[in-house]
DNA sequence: GCTTGTGAAACCGTTCACAGCG
DNA sequence: CGCTGTGAACGGTTTCACAAGC
C-alpha cells in the first residue's frame, strides 16, 4: 500500500465547516450587544446569548487568533470587526433572486438582509406574467436577462426559490453565469461543478425532524405513565 | 441551572441525530422516485439522488432494520413507509404559525407543507389590523386566543416567523399552552425548558456561510493567478 | 454475478481541565 | 484572582472494506 500522505498544508487560516456557521451566529449577538451599548463581554455571556457553551467559544474565536484579554474578556467591536472580515462580510455582497412566487415574494421583502452584509440587487422568474412587475423597488426580469443583469450588478450569490421542477435548471443557469454560490428553497438536491457552493434550506425536512423527536417525547411519556 | 444529566439509556431505537436529518431527505428522494413509476433502487441510486455517498445510505438504512435485498436494493414504497414511521409522519401533524408578516405570509400559503405530512391549522400575529383578516382558508387570531385554539385544533408544532423582538415572548406563550416543538425563523436564540426542541433558519447566517466560501474561493484565484 | 449490512478504522467536533497571562 | 487559550480525552459521524446473502 502506497502511504498516501496528507499533504497537510494546514495554514492558519483553516477555520472548521461547524466554526464557521457559528460565527455567523456570533456576530448577531454581538451586533445586538454593540447595539445595546455594551463594549466588553466573557466568553460566557457570549457563549449564552448564542445559545453554545463557553468552551466552545473560545475554541471558535481562537481559530480568528487571540483577541480576547485574559482576566476581561472580549471587546465586542474588535470581535465584530474581525468576525466580518472573517466571514468575508467587509463589503456589502449582492444577491440575484430567481422566482418570486409565494416564498420569493417574501425574500424580496425580508428587510434583515440589507442590515448583515446584503443587498438583493436582482429579481428573475420564468413566468411571462411576472416579468416586468416591480417588486420592492426591483423590477422582475426574464430569464433570458440572466447573464446581462448578473455581469452589470456584481452578484456574487443566486438564491433559488422556484418549485422543485425548475430549480435544477435555473441552477446550471446561474452556474453558466458565472455564479459560484448558491442558497437554494427549492426541496430537491441540485447538481453543481465542484466549485460550486450549495446550501439548502426545506422547511418540511426541518418539520420532519422535529416531528421525529415529538414522536419520540410522545413515546416516552406513554412508558412512564 | 437544571443540569439534566442523560442516564444514556441506549435501546436499540436510537436514531444518530445526523440520520434523522437525512431521513427526511431521503424520503423526499424516495416520495419523487414513486411518483415517477420507480419501484426499486440500490443504494447507490437513492444516494445519489439525496447528494450523499452509498456507505452512509447504507448505514442510516440499517437503523431502521434490514429491508434491503441483496444483490437488488430496496422497494421504493417500502421504504417510504418504515422511514414514514421512524419520523412519526404516518399521521399528519398540525402546525400553528405565529406572526403574519411577509415571511409568515409565504409559509401560510406554501403548498410544499401538506404533501409532506404538515397542515397549517391557525394563524396569530399581534397586529390589531390583521386580526380577523382569512389568509389561504384560515383566519388570523390574536395572541390571546393562544390556548383556546392550539387545544381545539391538536397542534404539535409552533413555527415563529415574528421579528426577532417579538420571537422570545412568542415562544413562551407557545410552550405555556403545551406546545413542544418549535420552528424559529426569527433571528435570535430562543430559551426554552429542556423538553422543547427548538430547530432555527436564519436566512441571513446562510448567505454568510457562503459568503465566508466565496471569499476563501477568490483568496485562492489570487493566489494562483 | 451483484448489492446489502456491518464491524473496524479514520476523521471530525466537542468537552474537559488547566496552564498562561492580564 | 478571573478569564482566555489550548492540548488532551472523549464521543459521535463518516468512510472503508469485506463478509453475508439473494
Amino acid at each position: 500500500m502506497t502511504e498516501q500522505r496528507e499533504p497537510k498544508v494546514d495554514r492558519c487560516r483553516t477555520i472548521p465547516e461547524a466554526t464557521v456557521a457559528r460565527l455567523a451566529v456570533y456576530l448577531r449577538a454581538l451586533t445586538a450587544l454593540d447595539e445595546a451599548g455594551t463594549h466588553t463581554v466573557s466568553s460566557e455571556e457570549l457563549a449564552a446569548a448564542a445559545g453554545v457553551n463557553s468552551a466552545k467559544l473560545r475554541k471558535d474565536l481562537s481559530y480568528l487568533g487571540s483577541y480576547g484579554t485574559r482576566g476581561v474578556g472580549y471587546e465586542v467591536a474588535t470581535l465584530v470587526g474581525h468576525i466580518s472580515r472573517a466571514l468575508g462580510l467587509t463589503h456589502h455582497r449582492n444577491v440575484a433572486l430567481v422566482g418570486v412566487g409565494n416564498l420569493g415574494h417574501a425574500l424580496a421583502g425580508y428587510a434583515g438582509f440589507g442590515t448583515r452584509g446584503f443587498r438583493i440587487v436582482a429579481l428573475f422568474d420564468a413566468d411571462p406574467a411576472r416579468i416586468g412587475q416591480r417588486l420592492h423597488g426591483l423590477e422582475v426580469h426574464g430569464m433570458n436577462a440572466l447573464a446581462e443583469v448578473c455581469q452589470a450588478e456584481v452578484v456574487s450569490i443566486g438564491v433559488i426559490a422556484t418549485p422543485a421542477g425548475a430549480a435544477q435548471d435555473v441552477c446550471d443557469k446561474l452556474v453558466a453565469v458565472g455564479i459560484t454560490s448558491i442558497l437554494n428553497f427549492a426541496p430537491i438536491v441540485l447538481t453543481v461543478p465542484g466549485n460550486v457552493d450549495v446550501r439548502k434550506v426545506d422547511l418540511a425536512v426541518e418539520l420532519q425532524i422535529l416531528s421525529f423527536h415529538e414522536q419520540r417525547k410522545a413515546a416516552g411519556l406513554e412508558e412512564v405513565g
